[in-house]
This record gives C-alpha cells, structure tokens and sequence, in this order.
DNA sequence: CACGTTTGCGTTCATACTGTTCACGGCCGC
DNA sequence: GCGGCCGTGAACAGTATGAACGCAAACGTG
C-alpha cells in the first residue's frame, strides 16, 4: 500500500530535489510535483476525482499565488483529507503554531539534508501503519501509539549521555547478527555493560534502526531481543 | 500565562466534569462549558471579540447538531486557530485518521480517568511552553522538540503488568480470527502462555474492545471463548 | 434427580529480566 | 592545577511471565 505524494513547491529544483527524495523512501510515491496553490487544488480535484485522492502533501509555505496555511484551510474546506508535512523556511513562531493547529503532521526547516526529510517519512509511514488495521475497535494506548509515532525522533547530533563511537560499536554487534540479541548479550559482544548497551538500543529502537520483541516461553519476566531494521 | 480552555460536551455532567479537571490543572483555566457545535462557534466567536481568544478545545465528536470535526472545519473556515484535544468515545479509525489531518493534537477516549486527562493537558502545556521562547528565530530542533511534546504517549495508560507488546500481540491474534478462540489457543498463537494470553484478554474484555462467551455442548467446565467487538 | 467424571478456569507464587538511580572515573575548559 | 560535566557501570527495586494446583461447572450415568 504505497502513499501517494504531492509536492508543492515554488522553486522548480527544490520542487524536483523534494519529488526525488520523495521516489526513493520505501514505501512512497510522488505523483506529482505543482508550483502554487491554485494547481495544488487542481491536482489533488483531478485525483480525488479519478477515484485516486492524495495521502500526503509536502508542502512549502511561500508560493507564488498565497501562503501554503491558506492552501490548507482551502483544500479542507474542500473535503480533502491529506495530511501535510510542512517544508519550509518559515521558522518563526507564529507560522509554526498556526501550522500545527490547522493539522501539519510534520515540520521541516529548509535547508535540509534528505536523511531528515526520510525520517520525517518514515515516521509518518510508520503513523499509518500503525492505524491500518482491519479491525475498527481502537484502545487508547493504540491511539497513543499512533500519535506517538507522529513525533520525529530523528536527531542529527546525538542526545546528552551517547558516544558515536559507542553507538557505532553497538550498531555493529546488531548488524552482524541476524536473530534478536537481548541486551546483555548485545554487551558482553560490544565490550560494554548492559545498562550501556540498553542505552544505545533503546535510542536505536526510538530512531526506528532497530525493533525490540520480547522472547517468551521462559518462567520469569521476558527477555527483550532487538533486531536490526 | 494561563491557557484559556472550552469544553464543548453534549452530556452536561461530562461537560462539568471536564471542566472541574481542567480547572485543577495548573496553568489551566476553564472559561466556559457548551453543549453543541453552534454554542461553541458563538462562544468562540464573542472571545475574541473581545480580544481573549480561547487557545484550547476540548472537544467531544457527537454533538446534538453536528460531528464535532465538522466544528472543527468551521471554526477554521472562520480563522479561528485555537488548539483542539479530542474527548470522545469514537474508536474508529477513519474518525482518528481525519481527526488528524483537521489539526487535532489530542486524542483521549472516553470513558477515561482523570489522570489520563491531566497528562495530556501537561504535555499541551509543554508544547506551549517549548513554542513560547521570545527570540523568533527556531531551529529545527526546537521545532522536533515542540511536536515531541505534543504528540508523545503516557505510558500510564497500560495497568501494571501489562506490556503494550503483548497486549499487541494477543490483539492481532484475536483479530485475525473471526470465530471464537479459547484461551489456550490464542496463547499458542501469540507465542505466551495461556496464563499470560488469558490476562490480556481479560484487559481486552475489560476495555470493551474483546468479548468472552462460554462454548457449551462438550463434557467438562464450558470453554471460554474470546472475540474481537 | 443425585453423584461421579471430566475438562478447563482462575489464582498463587517462584523467577528471571528489566529499568532506574546513584556513585565513580575521565576529560575538557578555565 | 582545579572544578564542573559527561559517559559508564553496579546495585537494587520493580515487574511481566509461566508452572503448579485447587476448584468450578457442565455432561453422563445410575
């Protein structure tokens, strides 16, 4: 079930760079790319008419004919329910604020590296997945989960207390085996403790390079395998 | 700087409940109750009219004379950017996915405790706070950190003892199953042990999202059957 | 209708892993 | 040379899991 993505953007390069970045996340597809606001709304017309809506827009906010928030309220008031990620050099509070209340999912700060935008996807495609499933009953920890995954976790510089030699040791030891370790072991392999080699695990697992799964079968509480993704 | 809250709820015991909880949480301030979609646009609208805009809604979704996402369009559609929590019982998803594309930054499902509630006024109030800096200039770290705030699950929603993992796990058994399955069965299944298996189905049973019904007609104690609801 | 049989439920408890707190040692800046 | 900061690990309390076991509930038989 790939998602379907729209790129609204002013400037023709960036708008091709973003349509790229776009192609190559797994899981995505840029249907097309538009330069302002009024071929926005034509665009996602014409899909949602073939039957085809649009999931997701990345969308900048200066365009040529108004200001990408105002595209929002209108393709809303539109009945159209594509999620947005904001792509933009806008970084004044106000904007922000206004974009997170009209429903922008995500918040990009041009200029940025494509490994930001690609996290910012994945996450999104992860918040999708997350509310696919068949049955309608959803708990609330399910729709915790899922709001949760809208949150980007992806840092460029680390987090206070984490060494990118460490990191680096311990993404190693992952790697290298394909059956889930448990932290200890993952330790005792990289040459730390396990309270370390959690440490490191856990930030792997919240920046979405590793799943943790417990192993049952055993009396007493469940070891945690983590495995690389 | 309080945040100015209104409680849009259909039941007016909910709606003074709600407010009360609203009341005694710090930085809060409830400024008015209303029972439905048009009360709340005139409320909202008298506001700020007189320059005091509400900044929060907490928003029940069945109202008397319309869905409560439908008064989220128009309120936008009038140029008003209050936040909005969503307070309902509705646990589908298509309701939740649209709930996020209209700019909803909450969702709590009713019936809830008052901690619940609480917990996410706070990580609100957080997300004001990391956005209320007085240099207008954000990096994208900051930005991250905003949206982390306010989309990021307590975990005080599991009772002790249960792990969102397995509770997961046993869910997407009982899902793919349409008929009745036992204890046992689902344990086998989902990989733990009936003991374990049995305990989530119970919390499942507990929060309405599973059903339990005997199975009769064999000699021995009735088999009980689980089915998802 | 009563009693034994049979089958699975529900609870208690031991158990092993987790997750957190706090103190130590090293490193950089001053 | 010294003080503060930061990454690491040891100890410990907390917690999720399954084995064992007594009991409950329906059927079968007299």
């Amino acid at each position: 079930m790939t998602i379907d993505v729209l790129v609204v953007e002013d400037d023709p390069v960036a708008a091709d760079a973003h349509a790229l970045y776009v192609g190559r996340a797994p899981g995505f597809r840029c249907v097309g790319a538009v330069h302002s606001v009024g071929a926005a709304l034509r665009f996602l017309e014409r899909r949602r008419a073939e039957g085809d809506p649009v999931a997701l827009l990345l969308l900048d906010l200066y365009l040529p004919d108004g200001h990408g928030l105002e595209l929002v309220g209108r393709l809303r008031a539109a009945g159209h329910d594509a999620d947005i990620i904001a792509v933009t050099s806008a970084r004044d509070l106000a904007t922000v604020r206004q974009a997170v209340s009209v429903g922008v999912v995500q918040y990009l700060l041009k200029p940025f590296a494509a490994a930001s935008l690609r996290s910012k996807l994945e996450h999104y495609a992860r918040y999708r997945a997350s509310l696919a499933r068949d049955g309608e009953a959803l708990g609330q920890d399910e729709v915790d989960q899922a709001f949760a995954e809208l949150r980007s976790a992806d840092r460029s510089t680390l987090p206070k207390g984490l060494t990118g030699a460490t990191l680096e040791a311990v993404a190693a030891v992952l790697r290298q085996s394909d059956v889930g370790l448990a932290a200890a072991a993952v330790g005792t392999a990289a040459g730390v403790s396990r309270i370390t080699a959690r440490r490191y695990l856990e930030y792997l697992v919240e920046t979405g390079r590793a799943v943790r799964e417990p192993q049952y079968g055993n009396v007493g509480r469940p070891e945690l395998c983590y495995r690389p993704r």
